[in-house]
DNA sequence: TCAATTATGCTCATTTTGAGTATAAATAAG
DNA sequence: CTTATTTATACTCAAAATGAGCATAATTGA
């Protein structure tokens, strides 16, 4: 059964890394000659070489991409025909493994880092629900409805009617975008039908990069309640506000500035330094994150939230 | 450099098929001539018959092994040199992608279906804390601890001190029990040193099928506090006793009953069908799962827990 | 008819959460 | 050197969620 109908194939890691600099959310892209749109990081998996992934992942990204990387952690393996692997291989069979890695601002110089938030504007509310949502994307997807089903994941993902908007639901969100053709690279995948995008929503990827992109963010936005993955994109030592100011980055969302600081007291994930950093107004206190090896309390995590009637202030 | 340093591989497909029947958490296992350890089903996954492993993987489990199969879900892919590929292929590298799968109790009749807990017994809290925890797990592990990391690790994952047991961290207490030795999947994989295992905890299984299976399990129990994803090993119509009961067959502790039913009701997902069940006491009402086709409130999940101060009624 | 059994309804104290107001400690401007 | 501005931190309060339990209803089996 196992040995007998195997197909020979070849495994390519991506890599979404993300780090958060300068109050903007960045992942590491690469540009390539052949087309203006930008990539991911990627390296093949040699098992010869190595003995998991993420010892070649690590190893490739320090020499290649110049980044020690925190947290590294698997999204999924695409191996769908078609959409993912066009371009990259004729003959053979290339399965990319998508990864998730964060990296802290200050340790990752050089480069290309572009904003998250160029290439996914719908998921940027920390200013407010963007126009954008009102203005194109719900009229055009509500043209495009093929049928219920595909209205009730329109109301789900976008959160219209009486669901909210889920900030985890990322890829479902990129998903209905491509299926109903608003992205460059809908457009891209089958040829010939519906050329010209009268709009294109966000930067385009190469190959299907911007789904794992789309896969980390929805990934990572989960995780940040229910494990301390934040701090991985912290500096060492850190104020609460720069603390708020990251989390907000990530899902997308304003916070309460009180109430998030009464969270992250009590999850018992901070010590405090003693030192005081000094901006413009009263200086704030330092934290540091206290780590799970001599941790003496569960993982929690932070639990964060929009807000009970949607307000929008700090 | 996606051309030139590949190696050549394979894909198998291996799957944790689980569902609930009689009171019981069971997934399908096969059995193999060669050893008395039993494996997960699996296949091969073939780019050019399938597009996508998922339904490459649905195929042959409905061809194979007879199950059509409600709610899946890709888990990892494993990679692993050493451990995972042992005695599956000598030239050739064989990474498994490892997959969950929920079935229903009714259409998934024959083959073998083991016993979960009879692999993981210490997972099993319905009826208390596990006095093997205390009498041989932790005592072994106690003995075992090499160093601090080590001892955070078995502090949080068994829950000791001031942690707090959480059942989702099946796999990180599986981890440590294989390094620990305590496994017999552990004194197999390095043969020679350690041979005769004092005690084996739970059935073993062959390659690394037990560590998918508690990848699988936990995955499983953290999603249901946020999916409705319990409705996929339920049957069309149940009671409230019925879907409190597969809950704690998933999560492995008692719930309150009334609480239980609080929450389940104001999720929404419930929607009543008018009949009642005729058993031993007063008639149950009979619900269906609401499917989110046409779901017109948000998938919030059922949050469950374990108490406050660990109670252990009903 | 009563005991046992299960389902369901309801209460109540505690904790958590959302949303503020109030006060403190700095810098920049006049 | 006093005041406005800015940011941090403390504290309050109402609403909602949660853990725990008591009370009652509707069955079957003795």
């Amino acid at each position: 059964m196992s040995d007998s109908g195997h197909t020979e194939i070849l495994i390519d890691i991506s890599t979404a890394i993300l780090r958060a600099q300068d109050g903007v959310l960045q992942f590491r892209a690469l540009e390539d000659d052949k087309s203006q749109a930008k990539r991911l990081p990627f390296g093949p998996f040699m098992p010869d070489r190595h003995r998991t992934m993420e010892i070649s992942l690590r190893q490739w990204v320090r020499e290649q991409v110049g980044v020690d990387l925190a947290h590294v952690e698997q999204l999924y393996t695409f191996a769908d025909q078609g959409r993912h692997i066009s371009g990259t291989s004729e003959d053979r069979h290339v399965v990319s493994v998508g990864y998730l890695a964060l990296a802290r601002g200050e340790d990752a110089a050089g480069g290309t880092w572009d904003n998250f938030y160029h290439y996914f504007p719908w998921e940027d509310w920390r200013h407010g629900r963007p126009d954008l949502l009102d203005e194109i994307i719900l009229p055009a997807l509500d043209k495009w409805l093929v049928d219920n089903q595909a209205a009730a994941r329109v109301r789900l993902a976008f959160g219209q009617d009486d669901a909210e908007w889920d900030e985890e639901f990322v890829l479902e969100r990129y998903e209905l975008l491509y299926e109903a053709g608003l992205v460059a690279e809908a457009a891209r995948d089958r040829r010939g039908e519906n050329d010209a995008l009268e709009q294109s929503l966000g930067a385009p990827m190469q190959l299907d990069h911007r789904r794992i992109l789309a896969t980390a963010m929805g990934r990572l936005r989960g995780k940040l309640k229910y494990r301390p993955v934040i701090f991985d994109l912290m500096p060492d030592i850190f104020t609460l506000r720069a603390l708020q100011e990251t989390t907000e980055l990530v899902i997308g969302t304003p916070l309460h500035k009180q109430n998030f600081r009464r969270l992250v007291e009590k999850s018992g994930f901070l010590e405090a330094t003693g030192e005081t950093s000094r901006a413009r107004g009263r200086p704030a206190e330092l934290f540091r994150f206290r780590h799970g090896n001599r941790a003496d309390r569960p993982l929690a995590g932070l639990r964060v939230s929009g807000g009970r009637k949607g307000t929008r202030r700090r």
